[in-house]
DNA sequence: TTAAGTTGTCTATGATACTAGACAACTTAA
DNA sequence: TTAAGTTGTCTAGTATCATAGACAACTTAA
């Protein structure tokens, strides 16, 4: 026992949960930030580093910090607030946030449209498409992985702009679309499944959110329609009642 | 665990320490009052009677509660406000504090009067004296263990009287002595003797106030003498300056 | 004097907390 | 590719926490 000798009835690894928890309210840490490694940790509190662990363990299960093997562990953000508008981007939203955006590019395929894919583009059924799956995160926490379908006739070589640029908007710049707005949003819920999981960094078994969107350009000429799956647990969306 | 089952990191000995802590702080047991037994206690916070024991162990190491075995746990009290004027009775200082002013005859001899006692009772070395030895308490707990010195010739019977009514002040009353006033006083500490220590319930080592006084009726004779010894963590002295 | 109720002390057992060390698995930057 | 630094997992030993039961020592009231 090093804190205090006389027994205090209160655990160790409870005092440590509690200073961190501490640092992290009063802001000493930044949502996002990166803590000091569990050995540091151990030594300013001048205590194992299992206990560390322990700690740890307890604020991760609360959702206030998330750790990563191999590279630390980070201050959990607040649950992304997300406003529903047709004319939201990602980036726009999450630096509102004060919080940097991200975008990952996973991979890509070409397809070929299906009747509801056809529909929703305005094209015809067996059009061919491009699919980009990519994820979007806030600072180092993923947000949402998505699948966009695109023309692969209006957007040639859209998977390697997107690779390049990893962002949505700019690929459409990048074609001339100076402008675009979100024509359709239909929300559902389900339980992740494992390769978004990983995508994610999602436990198995944890809800998302399930957002099949289509955006058009000014003239109401569909672009691209996708389907995003978010982390529930990082996210809120927010409808405005106007 | 009972209470939570889910490991809160605050030992159950803790959380029961609290829990009475917060109770008398909340008025809910009053200063000198019992508290339930620890097997009551034990069954109210389901937790064995030990973890009860350890809960009060450190109550009573910070000197609220105050275990008096065979009898029961007792809420301490705050130190007594004692006040030091030349007409202060006990009774009516413990009185004032809301408590209840008790006196215990320990027991008496007669002996000869030493040169000390003798000048500050006005009679000649040697002189026959009644020694009453009494213990004072305010609701149940000892304040202060006195020995007295008075005339045997003035006072014949005294141990008998006092035994009986338990208070030197209708002692002197049963004597004729309408009124009497504090002639003199002198304060020291010291460390509390074995003797003294199991008649003030206090544990060995502790310190206590030793005040030498004498009482003369209205006319300046000296009526009695005696040396005060006083549990220093249950008593404050207060000096008039005025 | 007796009986009931109280606190004090002892032994014993299992669960939890804490420390210690070692190594695996992974990330990051050189 | 390598090396350093990170989190994850395992074994092991010691101390504290909590429970359980029994009995002693003492007080109080009948």
């Amino acid at each position: 026992m090093s804190i205090q000798d006389t027994p205090s009835g209160v655990a160790l690894w409870r005092q440590v949960a509690d200073g961190i928890e501490r640092a992290i309210a009063d802001g000493r840490f930044v949502a996002g930030e990166k803590l000091p490694g569990e050995i540091e940790i151990a030594e300013t509190y001048r205590v194992n580093r299992h206990t560390v662990r322990r700690a740890l363990a307890t604020l991760a299960e609360r959702g206030l910090v998330r750790a990563e093997r191999g590279s630390g562990t980070y201050v959990e953000t607040r649950r992304l607030a997300y406003p529903l508008r047709s004319r939201t981007r990602f980036s726009e939203i999450v630096g509102a946030g004060g919080r940097e955006p991200r975008g990952q590019f996973i991979d890509s395929t070409q397809e070929d449209a299906t009747r509801e894919l056809a529909r929703e583009l305005g094209l015809k059924t067996g059009a061919p498409l491009i699919r980009i799956e990519a994820v979007r995160l806030a600072d180092r926490a993923p947000i949402c992985v998505s699948t966009t379908w695109l023309s692969a006739e209006r957007f040639p070589d859209a998977a390697k702009v997107f690779a390049s640029v990893r962002s949505m908007t700019k690929l459409l710049a990048h074609y001339g679309v100076k402008d675009f707005r979100r024509a359709s949003t239909r929300i559902t819920a389900a339980i992740v499944d494992g390769t978004d999981a990983a995508r994610l960094d999602l436990a198995l078994g944890r809800p998302i959110l399930v957002v099949d969107s289509t955006d058009v350009d000014s003239d109401g000429t569909p672009l691209a329609t996708k389907r995003s799956r978010f982390a529930a647990e990082r996210v809120e969306f927010l409808v405005e009642n106007s």
